[in-house]
DNA sequence: CTGAAAGCGCTTACAG
DNA sequence: CTGAAAGCGCTTACAG
């Protein structure tokens, strides 16, 4: 910059007025300081801009998996969000482990985002105490904060999950289970309790054998699955409710494999869904609504609000399709 | 810091230090400016560091839609890489507009990032030939660079397709139609390029009509689709070749709404093509691989490469499972 | 309409 | 082992 005001023969703070389009500049000044920009191919340095300003026009967005497919629309509702608003997307990964999401939240904390939305991994956010205290706007969604007051965007696992079981149940299924993710996940024990909740309204018993929690991992979904089906020594589930969209699809595959029909519900709906043979009845969530309301609650933090921290609710949709329509085999009433 | 500084009695240097772990300093200084530190809830702010040290320890992804499962693994394999190398990730989507492509790079460049990986909507990048020179490493994936020589890493476009309609022909298809993304993406044209070879190779004719580069929106997907299969006047293709999996996802909806059978391969590979009836045939590419050469490529340059650019053409797979072995009815042949 | 001075929060190069 | 000075490249607040 330096450069270019020596070039056109000017003062420091009009080649400042000439890149940033500000008025109270003479036109032919203006194409002075423009030749000599162009001429030394001058580029604006933003960080020593940030380093004055106090603001970067930066947001960062931290999640599970950047490859999990439920997450890619609710990152391009941020992003939108974001790019309306003139931000930059600061997008990172905590592989679900909570030393590596907070790593990531204090690294972009480093960098000064203006605001942080996240999907975490932890269950214990008072590490961001003084970040948010320093102004940090910080939206978290999908799972909600550990032992922290803060915005919380989370759709309605707990009844999406009672309805689709009461749904099961509608269908005469009695021996009904669930394989959901690990019980350190709020989502998880939420979709347990809506399945709990529906077999005890329905006077149904739960066996311990029906439910497991744990790693997504399909070796692991799969051996849970065939235990169930197979019914060590018991008379086997009838129906299944899987707790997130990773868990379906390898129940799916499961299922492919084997004669007796199964009814099957799936939290989250997913591409092809419809397709498949049956077709696989879900509880859908808005992935896409998930990320607009974050959005809109973060920038509205960043626009001044200072209320208390909110909690939005999103509910969920069941979606029938085939798989949760089937009834139990005759002979197994 | 200047605070911190003044509460431990230090000078800024010695809070730097500590900062930054370097060695030289009393352990028992250290633990002064560490409590320092503590009660203040200071936070360095790398944007001055970044100034100063002239590295931002950031790398932009720029690609066409994130919600796009394409993009997953590749990004995954991209962040992965960046965290390997102790940077940050600034994402985002150019919605396959060239403007918006140029915007988002132009502003990641301001935000001096260490470096670019591009899946490029423009087919001009002179744009960047500046910020090259200044520095900037930029590698293309997955399409190459427009008028500028630069990293590119690629997956085969055009033996893939040919492969996959050859594949049909051995299985005795004469009339394959082919539909492909807008004729501006090198990628549907190589393929078309592919698709024709193959045609060429085994003497046979092709007619205008069974050739559809366009947008892969569904409705006019499905219009083309039916077009092709109802023959307007004229005998109608026996199979089909997607030139993605946009495309081939919505065929694949096409053909379920139809009796007569319709052979089929795509290109890409999508979650659950095995478990569709019947099976779809796909020419695989490994996104994943894609993004990690091209950020190896990346760092490479980072860590001072400076050889001339290189362009890596890296092999597809086909995959038969069933929908590209059927063969032609017997009173089409 | 234009510019000189001070400062954002760090690090570099140097001296003690 | 420690610190004062200068500077990274901009913008702010002010004066002309």
């Amino acid at each position: 910059m330096k450069d270019v005001a020596a070039r056109a023969g000017v003062g420091l703070k009009t080649v400042s007025r000439v890149v940033n389009g500000e008025p109270g500049v003479t036109p032919d000044t203006v194409r002075r300081v423009q030749e000599s920009i162009d001429a030394l191919g001058f580029r604006r340095n933003d960080s020593a801009r940030v380093l004055r300003k106090g603001r970067t026009a930066s947001i960062g967005l931290v999640l599970e998996d950047l490859a999990d497919p439920f997450y890619g629309p609710m990152s391009r509702a941020v992003e939108e969000a974001a790019r309306a608003h003139g931000a930059l997307l600061i997008h990172g990964s905590s592989a679900e482990e909570p030393d590596r999401e907070q790593e990531l939240v204090l690294a972009l904390c480093a960098r000064r985002v203006d605001g942080l939305v996240i999907v975490p991994a932890s269950d214990d956010h008072r590490y961001l105490e003084p970040e948010i205290a320093a102004g940090v706007a910080t939206v978290f969604v999908d799972r909600p904060a550990g032992r922290i007051d803060a915005d919380v965007v989370l759709s309605d696992s707990f009844s999406g999950a009672r309805d689709g079981v009461a749904h099961l149940i509608a269908h005469g299924h009695r021996r009904i289970g669930f394989i959901g993710d690990r019980p350190r996940i709020h989502t998880a024990t939420e979709r347990l309790r809506g399945y709990r909740t529906a077999m005890a309204e329905a006077g149904l018993r739960v066996d311990d054998s029906w439910v497991a929690l744990g790693s997504t991992e399909p070796e692991r979904v799969r051996a849970t699955a065939c235990a169930m089906l197979d019914g060590a020594g018991q008379p086997p589930v009838t129906a299944l409710f899987c707790g997130n969209n990773r868990v379906t699809v390898t129940v799916v595959r499961v299922l492919n494999g084997r004669v007796r029909p199964v009814a099957l519900v799936g939290f989250d709906d997913f591409e092809l869904a419809d397709l498949l043979s049956p077709g696989v009845t879900v509880i859908a969530q808005d992935a896409a609504q998930l990320g607009r309301t974050a959005s809109e609650r973060l920038f509205r933090r960043l626009d001044g609000a200072s209320d208390a921290p909110s909690h939005f609710l999103l509910p969920t949709r069941l979606i029938p399709r085939g798989s949760g329509e089937l009834p139990p085999p005759a002979d197994a009433l």
